[in-house]
RNA sequence: CGCGGAGUGGAGCAGCUCGGUAGCUCGUCGGGCUCAUAACCCGAAGGUCGUAGGUUCAAAUCCUGCCUCCGCAACCA
């Protein structure tokens, strides 16, 4: 009976098609399952995606498709794309399966029966025509942040599970286990951050959206999120459902893998659940950093999403599975660009592991025709080679069970490396000219060892390149038990006569300049593409609802000369304007501190909304608001009127 | 004083827990080799380790103040 694992991603939101984010995360999770499969594990890695929710609802809604259909198609594409990555996971759970859904509704309802699931009321911000609830902090300029109107206070009926309670549990959790969530960094910003302030119960149900998973004993409500998105790792094994059977065997999760924005909910919600369920917690909960480019997080919402697809083509599915995996430090962000890419490939792939297979097969093709022979002499020279071509699996293993990619795999190319100057050391070359029996064994040997090297390297480098050592295996004669990970622990495995074989170079060198400059014209021709978005985007604006003139007479906008201008104490965005109105001045606190200055504003004449409710902000008084536009690259535009107008001018 | 991270040769980073010769990758320059994918190997130049103090025989490393940058939070009436 060989050993369970089990490793999850987290279940994607299919609102938008896969980027380079979603493969990290997938990446790392294979790299791992391929890994543990070969030490004989009984691997169980799970993906799939989070399917229900009003935004799905909404963006079916406006491509006028039903929202199963719109996710059916995203879905689709996650799997292409998990095909062409080469990931290999066991199982793909989406929420809208009909086992998940019955499993969530039973969950549900057992919480609530042990009193963990209340009945109350929920509090917010509510936007009558998209029929939407919003926190505070969700609302965009104060309005609904998708459709940019008015939201009024509301209240709804809701199921609250009572979080609050689990707060010393948790962070008894988080102190007390320091390998349950990694990196350490982590722990602090949660308990910080979240748990010493004090816990509030989370609402897990809603009623103003239909695209859920009905509470099955209070028609209306659908359970919201967590509940649904977060039990997935376990009813994608059977808990409560009929559909699979293996919950006893793989439960508890081995490990959580997921990017670090939310490893809140992995850490503290999660486990609260589960803890109310009388459930096992998962053993770790992992938050990997971000792919960042030009410092931004890499995602849709950005804009500079490189295409993963393009990438594969391009450079080889192994190259961009590498570069991933190698580039991305132990819990840190990494930037990602295409230069740095080429880069690492050339320097790491092509020409330390590439070259070396290449000239090690050259050689032994051209001094003993392809055969190397089992009669050998070594030298004191070869030991420490041979030392670290044994010590390096144990390391590499070690490293990628700790999700430390970067340093497992720069431990190998290390190995590479030293292979190669261990050729210079030895000169083969030299080596050739003794024709004497004594001269062949130590050419034999030489090769060997170097053979041997690639044998280890190749092997524990499988997992994160799984296409292309197999054709490493080939070149260097290595098949059945020697390519098993066991034998990558130690020196010496492959055995008596080795045959070669030359084979396609492994990974071409690239010429980076060439290369910019093709991806330059591919951006290019894509720009036709980014200019039909932006317009299909102006389509797609929504105007606020009609208004008749008398809505607009209640609008009292006035002309009024900027007197003098500040920067808001411990603000980022605002300015405190002093105005002169032309009725005896006020003050004006407007967010264009990023682009405005006092210089720029002081002594022009703006336009102000005079009759606006006053407010504080940051604790200043603001009595109206500026009138300014929003620019194409993000920032206000502030509307200055003809200069000649006298202050206090009404405008209609 | 909202929470947190970071400031180390041209670039990107390690080292800091547990003080004691400042290290790696890329780039630059010089040399070597010819088995190889214009690759590989060796050597060199280049750093007052953000800043000001403190502790110590000794500080990149420990302590304090300050500056700068980046996330998150707040903030765009």
């Amino acid at each position: 009976m060989s050993k369970p694992y089990y490793i999850t991603t987290p279940i994607y939101y299919p609102s938008g098609n896969p980027h380079i984010g979603h493969c990290y995360t997938t990446l790392a999770c294979d790299a791992i399952a391929r890994m543990k499969r070969m030490q004989g594990y009984d691997v169980m890695f799970l993906t799939g995606t989070d399917e229900h929710g009003q935004k799905i609802e909404k963006k079916a809604k406006e491509a006028g498709v039903e929202p199963q259909k719109y996710v059916d198609d995203i879905v689709a594409r996650f799997k292409v794309l998990w095909e062409r990555m080469g990931i290999t996971y066991d199982r793909f759970i989406r929420t809208t399966d009909p086992y998940h859904v019955e499993s969530v509704q039973k969950i549900f309802k057992e919480l609530y029966d042990k009193g963990y699931i209340y009945k109350g009321e929920y509090a917010g911000k509510y936007c009558t025509p998209c029929e939407s609830f919003w926190t505070e902090s969700q609302l965009v300029d104060g309005k609904c942040p998708d459709c940019g109107r008015e939201v009024v206070d509301a209240r709804e009926e809701a199921y609250f599970f009572k979080l609050s309670e689990f707060g010393e549990r948790l962070e008894k959790l988080l102190t007390e286990n320091p390998e349950f969530l990694q990196p350490p960094s982590r722990v602090n910003e949660m308990v910080n951050n979240f748990i010493k302030p004090g816990l509030e119960d989370l609402c897990v149900s809603r009623t103003s959206f239909k695209w859920g998973v009905p509470v099955d004993f209070d028609e209306g409500h659908v359970v919201y999120v967590w509940i649904d998105a977060l039990s997935n790792y376990i009813t994608a094994l059977g808990y409560k459902n009929d559909a699979y059977n293996d919950f006893e065997k793989y439960w508890p999760a081995d490990i959580h893998m997921m990017a670090k924005e939310i490893v809140r909910f992995h850490s503290i919600i999660w486990p609260a659940m589960l803890m109310a369920l009388d459930l096992p917690l998962p053993k770790k909960v992992y938050g990997h950093g971000w792919i960042t480019f030009n410092g931004a997080k890499m995602g849709k919402s950005t804009g500079n999403v490189i295409d993963p697809f393009i990438l594969a083509d391009r450079y080889g599915v192994d190259a961009v599975r590498y570069h991933l995996l190698r580039e991305m430090p132990f819990g840190s962000d990494c930037a990602f660009s295409n230069e740095i890419m080429i880069n690492r490939i050339n320097s790491d792939l092509a020409n330390d592991l590439g070259n070396l297979v290449s000239r090690t097969v050259a050689m032994v093709l051209k001094y003993f025709d392809g055969k190397l022979p089992a009669g050998r002499k070594d030298d004191p020279m070869d030991n420490e080679l041979k030392q670290m071509a044994g010590e390096v699996g144990k390391i590499a293993e070690t490293a990628f069970e700790n999700c430390q990619f970067s340093f497992g795999l720069s431990e190998i190319l290390k190995v590479v490396s030293r292979a190669n100057k261990y050729i210079d050391e030895t000169a083969p070359w030299v080596l050739a000219k003794d024709e004497s029996e004594s001269g062949r064994a130590r050419l034999a040997a030489v090769l060997y060892n170097l053979l041997e090297t690639i044998r280890i390297v190749s092997v524990l480098l499988y997992p994160v390149m799984p296409f292309t050592m197999p054709k490493i295996w080939e070149q260097i004669g290595a098949s059945g038990d020697v390519v098993k990970w066991e034998n990558a622990l130690k020196f010496g495995a492959l055995g008596g006569e080795i045959a070669v074989k030359k084979g396609e170079v492994l990974f071409p060198r690239i010429d980076l300049e060439k290369e910019i400059d093709e991806l330059n014209a591919l951006l290019a021709a894509q720009n036709p593409a980014v200019e039909k978005k932006t317009e299909e985007a102006k389509q797609e604006i929504v105007l606020a609802d009609e208004i008749t003139i008398d809505d607009f007479a209640k609008v009292e906008l006035r002309v009024a000369k900027v007197l003098s201008c500040e920067k808001v104490p411990k603000s980022d965005k605002l300015l405190c304007l002093k105005l002169d109105d032309g009725m005896g001045g006020r003050q004006v606190v407007s967010g264009i501190a990023e682009w405005y200055s006092a210089e720029d504003l002081v002594g022009k004449k703006i336009i102000v909304v005079a009759n606006l409710k006053p407010v504080k902000l940051r604790g200043v008084e603001s009595n109206g608001m500026i009138l300014a536009a929003d620019a194409p690259d993000g920032s206000a535009k502030v509307v200055f009127p003809d200069q000649d107008l006298p202050c206090g001018a009404k405008i209609r």
